[in-house]
DNA sequence: GCGACAG
DNA sequence: ATCTTGTCGC
C-alpha cells in the first residue's frame, strides 16, 4: 500500500470524523448489546458476531461467517482491514448498542473501527481495545478492567463506559469474549 | 538510526 | 491477529 494512497485515506478519515456523533444513551433504553470479534487462518477471517441481552448477557443470537481480507493490517488503517468481515457477521442484526474489538475515537485521526462501523451502520458504537494507540485524543477513553473504551457513534463516553462496567466480567466485556471464542472455533 | 506497533 | 513449550505466580 503506496504512501500516498494511506495519506489520501488519512484525510478521509478526519473527514468522516467530523460526522460522528456523541450523545448519552440511556442504560434504561439498552435491551440488547452486540459484539464483534474477527480472527484469522491465513488470508481468510473469521468474524463472530454476537447477540445479547443487556445486562445480563445471555446470548440470543450468533454468527460466524468467513471471507477474504484484501487489505494488510496497518495500525491506524485497522477499518480497512475488518470493516468487511465485521458488517457481514453483523447482517440484519442491530442491538441498542455494539461493542466493537478495536478503538473508537481513542485514535490519531479519532477514527478507528468502531467509529467506522457506527457510521456506515448509522447505530450506536463502543470501541474496546487491550492497548492504546500512542496519538489517541487525551481524554477519548477510559479504562475498565483490561479494556480500554471509547466512543465510535451516538453514545458518549459516560454512556459507553456504564454499558461496559455493566458488561464487564473478570475485567473484560462479556459478550467480546463470547464473540472472541466463536471466532476462533 | 529510532520509535511505534488497535487486530 | 498468529506462530508456539515450558514456566512463573496466585
Amino acid at each position: 500500500m503506496s504512501e500516498d494512497i494511506l495519506r489520501k485515506l488519512a484525510e478521509v478519515q478526519k473527514r468522516l470524523a467530523e460526522r460522528l456523533v456523541e450523545r448519552p444513551l440511556p442504560l434504561e433504553s439498552v435491551k440488547t448489546v452486540g459484539a464483534v470479534d474477527v480472527s484469522y487462518r491465513g488470508e481468510r477471517a473469521r468474524a463472530a458476531f454476537v447477540l445479547c441481552s443487556f445486562p445480563d448477557c445471555e446470548p440470543l443470537i450468533s454468527r460466524v461467517v468467513e471471507t477474504e481480507v484484501p487489505f494488510p493490517y496497518i495500525p491506524t488503517y485497522f477499518f480497512l482491514r475488518e470493516t468487511r468481515p465485521v458488517l457481514l457477521a453483523i447482517g440484519r442484526e442491530r442491538p441498542d448498542v455494539l461493542l466493537v474489538e478495536g478503538h473508537g475515537k481513542a485514535h490519531p485521526r479519532s477514527y478507528g473501527l468502531a467509529s467506522h462501523i457506527g457510521l456506515v451502520l448509522g447505530a450506536p458504537t463502543v470501541g474496546i481495545a487491550k492497548r492504546l494507540l500512542k496519538g489517541a485524543p487525551p481524554g477519548s477513553w477510559v479504562r475498565v478492567g483490561r479494556a480500554y473504551v471509547s466512543v465510535g457513534h451516538l453514545v458518549d463516553l459516560d454512556s459507553a463506559v456504564a454499558i461496559v462496567k455493566a458488561l464487564s466480567r473478570d475485567g473484560y466485556p462479556l459478550p467480546l469474549k463470547l464473540a472472541d471464542r466463536l471466532s476462533k472455533v
